[in-house]
DNA sequence: ACAATATAGGTAACCGCTCTCACCATGGTA
DNA sequence: TACCATGGTGAGAGCGGTTACCTATATTGT
């Protein structure tokens, strides 16, 4: 049983200014009436403490006013510092967030966007788990989507700011091998979970490339998880990380720390992402640097014009630069 | 203008089944109708594609099945692993939650907790930034809502599970005082931005006790703007810090490592609130330990029991724990 | 065999708002 | 004087479900 809603609707307003419900609508919204009539219809809803009801609303209207922000695994520190990034960007526009959790699932990712669809949020921002899947194609008919990290396969997105992770990986593996680090450990992140996963694949490539003798591991995001899998790198005699994320090599920061083994005089590690964190630790983790604000302003930007009908249907290929602070022996 | 909806509603499941709108609403929640017809209903839903729409549903029922969850802070580290946390609990409870973040900021916690409810959710959790706001009394007639951190002032909150943290001040005092410092600097958080900031006070009364010389100063939660805060501290003298956030704490971890200072030697920190980072730092940070799972454990149980319709009304006071890792020198 | 009770499903009134469309004053134009 | 834009306004039909209430039919008790 609905609890009794106390509130005033739409039709109390109407009475009490003796309008018609249809033009306290318009009046509110500042459409086809009269200012005097908008004046004597706000001064109405003051008194009875009428506000629309949003769910009304929507079913009425197909709007919300609200953006979806369907996050590819939160558990990752630096997704959390972009979808942080990301809510306050839209407040800053008078527009809500309306955050979701994929964590790394795809399966899940496939509900959540179908469900934030079927919420009537005016656009999606989606940092895909699998760029690849159907669903996209699919959404993006009749909803403004605007994907950050990859590109969606085979869908018109309204927006796209994809890493170039490609260059990514070779500043990075240039960046080690410089250093004289000709055996390294990659952990890769569930991130990048795409069927092929094309970074992992361009790892291999590159490693070719430059002559490396290259362990390829999965794994958590979670710094906790990821000590264990860096400890048995450790174990194994491993004494170089490329991690997949500034979260993972948190974790071997704190497994070489259990082993006395000193960072980077005798381990050397390398980031990716540039989670605000990275310039605390002692010594500075060196890793990929996103430029994590242009990342929220671009889709912010591309996300709120289409919302508000005027995709710009643009690609933002974001550069990734190498930012060293030290973690790097 | 609503956008062409494709998608079949309840009357075209009917019209195909031979059914009326109300046996086919019924037939898929499963009350009130015989086996053979939910099963035909089923069938007959899953060719047309047709899943309920959520709005719609809201709108005539009251109910969403979603579960509320309001921040109060997200640039709080701490406070995003419970927010974390706590939707994946929810998932793992078929309940999925609508993150939102309030910033700190009273009003926006004001707006964002009225939007919650006119959205419908079934229950609400809350970090409240302001537990003493009229709001919640308000708001907890006829919606549950379990508040996390601080009780609810006059209010009947459907939970509550609060930090005991004059314990938890006690606690870290005295561990700094028994190590040998009597002079510290406090940074608190904007966290604990109650008018009469309770924790403060606590702070100064313990000060008295354990006759310690106190700087009280305010800092922002986010690690990076903390660190320079902590520097200006470092600066003038203070070699001792008691941080009111995990994250506050990393802060002096970064000016430390600026000036050269090394920790514990020579700079001794105490952090506040256990984020799963400290235990990465080199050393470790000695800090206030919550235990978060058990406080997302709680608060998402009573948080479901309530939006089931089976209130607690519970409040469970969470004792802290001194975390002890190395940061205290 | 007949009244009493379940049980399945139909009817129609909402939920609170938006939006199309028809209507009605105006005042300017032919 | 008749005619047409013009723009404010009201009526009413949805939006896509849910639910109280009611009617048949099947089941049960005596």
């Amino acid at each position: 049983m609905p609890q009794p809603r106390k509130r005033a609707t739409i039709r109390e307003v109407a009475k009490a200014t003796g309008l018609s419900p249809a033009a306290v609508s318009y009046a509110l919204r500042g459409m086809q009436v009269s200012e005097e009539t908008i004046e004597r219809v706000r001064q109405a809803a003051a008194e009875l403490g009428y506000e629309a009801d949003p769910i009304a609303r929507a079913l009425a209207s197909g709007r919300t006013g609200m953006i979806g922000l369907l996050c590819g695994s939160l558990e990752d520190l630096w997704q959390q510092a972009l979808a942080v990034g990301i809510g306050r960007a839209l407040k800053d526009n008078d527009r809500y967030a309306l955050i979701l959790d994929a964590a790394g699932d795809p399966a899940r990712e496939h509900t959540l966007a179908r469900q934030l669809r079927d919420q009537r949020v005016d656009a999606l921002i989606v940092q895909p788990v699998d760029p690849a899947a159907p669903l996209w194609a699919e959404l993006c008919e009749g909803l403004p989507v605007v994907s950050i990290g990859d590109a969606l396969a085979g869908a018109r997105a309204a927006g796209e700011v994809v890493f170039d992770n490609r260059a990514g990986v070779t500043l990075a593996l240039e960046h080690l091998r410089e250093r004289g680090h000709r055996r390294l450990a990659v952990l890769t992140s569930t991130r990048a979970s795409t069927p092929d996963r094309p970074a992992d694949v361009h790892v291999m490539a590159e490693a070719g490339r430059l002559d490396l003798d290259i362990e390829l591991v999965t794994a958590p995001q979670s710094p906790a998880s990821a000590t264990r899998v860096a400890g048995e790198m450790l174990d194994a005699g491993h004494r170089a990380f490329f991690c997949f994320a500034d979260s993972i090599a948190y974790g071997v920061y704190a497994a070489s720390a259990e082993r006395g083994l000193v960072i980077p005089s005798e381990v050397s590690v390398m980031g990716y992402d540039d989670h605000p964190m990275s310039g605390l630790l002692t010594p500075g983790l060196t890793t990929v640097d996103w430029d994590i604000d242009g990342i929220v302003r671009a889709a912010v930007r591309m996300v709120v014009a289409a919302a508000d009908g005027n995709p710009r249907r643009r690609r933002i290929v974001q550069a990734p630069q190498l930012h060293e602070r030290g973690s790097v022996g």
